[in-house]
DNA sequence: TTCCAATTTGAAAGCGCTTTCAAAATATTT
DNA sequence: AAATATTTTGAAAGCGCTTTCAAATTGGAA
């Protein structure tokens, strides 16, 4: 059983391709008048063949405008040279600037991104990561620590390397710990989401505001919504403060929840005089929302954000946020997966920064003195 | 030269493997009790044999948690399941939307984006497409017709489906036959820019316009860009009017430089009474920075957008602008392509609609008694 | 029950590359 | 110049799967 592919026999008995079929690495050997494997050493390690034969394969590589079988190659050096990368959402510049940065510094050692979006379900994201390791993806991307037992099994069946962003193994009573077994200490590239969370409160704290009120993400399967939900109660507790349950809200991360939360919270019997949101479209909505109000802010309530976007900076009033370090924490992955596919035994990078932004919407609470 | 890989043999004789490498389909086989064959018909093809076999397959797939491997599945079966996708950028809900929407569609079908962005670079977009290429994607999709003959060339050389979006084949005067190649018809999912910007631009000439200054995408190698600039320009001469020179800034996609440009422009000679905006992000820009000269909307000047992003609805003034529907061309092509890959004829899609919409930032030219 | 058509199965040949191993060619040393 | 060390090359064996072809099994019809 040959040919089961068509292989058509020219003239000058060299095999030429039928339509369609593009040349492999043998017809470049046959045209350039010298083994297969030689061909495949001028791909893969040009110096360990001799300039003249080089450029032979060179010229017919051209000539037959050759193009590597993936596959192929794949299949007999195990390893894909893609990379696999699962976001919750890309229809943000959130999640997109990280691919970005993360896509083009993955591209600069060779590799290609394969991506998913799983729209913040954990059970999509099952199914992608199964996916991707189908795929034959040589390392893995993925957002947050917290998923199911199920899906760090199928990765370590595979034993390929995988970086978890977003998050921080920080040294913190709030880290993974208490939700995680015990074995599993994951390679993360990111920030610690409680400290900053933490952080904005305090600052808030300091202006002198006493009653607060937190916007947050759907807690459920996201450990960033819940370090940052944490973090800020931790803040306010040792101020002996709470939040109230009618002044925590948890949504999706859309701009209208945002803007819903924000009127449900001011409409209240005991309305906050700071709203904390836990990811920036919740801030953009609630100013949107307090203008229609009538309420002005930081006047009547302060509002923060988390993340500065780019829209943060040109708001009016511009939004008093958190910076995270989404570029850097694209690129950085994207070098802890890259070190690591060259057997580099790299070392879990440190933490990243992140930084207090404060601009214009937040500020002492009403009816004090400005402190 | 046996056992490259480390096949070791269990006491009772049964093949295992060494740590870290995978079950293979010949594993699974074995351990069923079938032959690899029908393992390979169990996954490809169920009914194709006895239920009582395939539940012994299953079983065994499920007990050594196998999981096939893409390559050698590729290899053989001479397709990838992997659909390459390339971008001009990723950092915005602009694109981002249409890669979600692309994404979720192209994964119904089993297949698995490969995506990559060009930050507006042929030149980069073009080395993306040869890598793709390489990687073996059954398919690709392209934003934009505008490229290189050699991009052409390559992709047509490995003979797979494409399809390129956010461009219409529109039989109009603009079309793109005057840019490329006769023999080149591109299948296209996407809107006709032309006659979008043509509409926003009758739209303002309606209310009294007749100073008009356009801020544009940068236009080389950006077919929407220069399209919606036609279509400007043809509408415009329909009424004798043209874009002065100093009234068209063609730049990046930035909203600083929407800034910019808006500055320009109202502290120029004669400042326009309407201002199009190429792509959305000017326009944002533009109102930032009305707001910040003190300048009113659309007193002093009408600004249009294009593309209606979310926060288009909700800026004050709401942003007039066209709504292009990404998350349907994303759908759209995902469809298209998949149909292409089941051997399906499928023609090309009709141009899909844009709608203008009206908000609150344009209004009457100044001095205008309203019509 | 016997025989033939229809359905299931298995053996084996690749898919297009990489990589080992040994042979051939070249460079270096004595 | 001969002998040895080094570098280049090629032959061939897979990588893990799919798919053809023929053999084995099954289900009906006779």
């Amino acid at each position: 059983m040959s040919g089961r592919r068509d292989k058509v026999r020219g003239q000058e008995g060299q095999v030429r391709r039928a339509e369609g079929l593009s040349a492999t690495l043998e017809d470049v050997a046959r045209h350039a008048g010298v083994s297969p494997a030689t061909v495949s050493r001028c791909l893969n390690s040009p110096n360990s063949v001799r300039p003249n034969k080089r450029e032979k394969v060179t010229r017919a590589i051209q000539e037959l405008n050759y193009v590597p079988h993936g596959a192929a190659r794949a299949l007999a050096s195990r390893k894909s040279r893609m990379i696999g990368a699962v976001f919750p959402s890309l229809d943000t510049d959130l999640f997109g600037g990280a691919l970005e940065a993360f896509q083009g510094e993955v591209a600069q050692g060779g590799y290609t991104v394969v991506v998913a979006s799983s729209a913040y379900d954990p059970a999509q994201e099952q199914r992608h990561i199964r996916n991707l390791l189908e795929s034959g993806v040589d390392a893995l991307m993925l957002v947050g620590a917290e998923r199911s037992e199920e899906a760090y099994r199928l990765i370590r069946a595979k034993g390929i390397p995988y970086v978890v962003i977003w998050v921080s193994q920080a040294p913190y009573p709030h880290n993974l710990a208490e939700n995680l077994a015990p074995d599993l200490r994951h390679d993360c590239v990111g920030f610690d989401n409680w400290a900053a969370a933490a952080d904005v409160t305090d600052y808030l704290l300091s202006l002198g505001h006493r009653h607060f009120a937190m916007i947050s993400g759907t807690i459920a399967g996201n450990d960033r919504a819940r370090l940052r939900l944490e973090g800020v109660r931790a803040a306010l507790k040792a101020k002996s403060l709470d939040l109230a349950p009618d002044h925590l809200h948890e949504r999706p991360f859309q701009v209208e929840d945002g803007r819903q939360a924000f009127r449900c919270l001011m409409q209240g019997e005991t309305p906050p005089t700071a709203i904390i949101c836990g990811a920036e479209p919740f801030a953009y909505g609630a100013l949107f929302e307090a203008k229609e109000m009538g309420l002005s802010v930081p006047e009547d309530v302060s509002v923060v954000g988390f993340d500065d976007m780019w829209l943060a900076a040109h708001l009016s009033p511009a939004l008093t946020t958190v910076r995270t370090p989404r570029t850097k924490m694209g690129r950085q992955a994207a070098r802890f997966l890259l070190s690591r596919l060259m057997g580099q035994a790299v070392a879990d990078p440190p933490p990243l920064e992140t930084k207090l932004v404060i601009r214009k919407s937040t500020g002492p609470p009403p009816g004090s003195s400005g402190l």
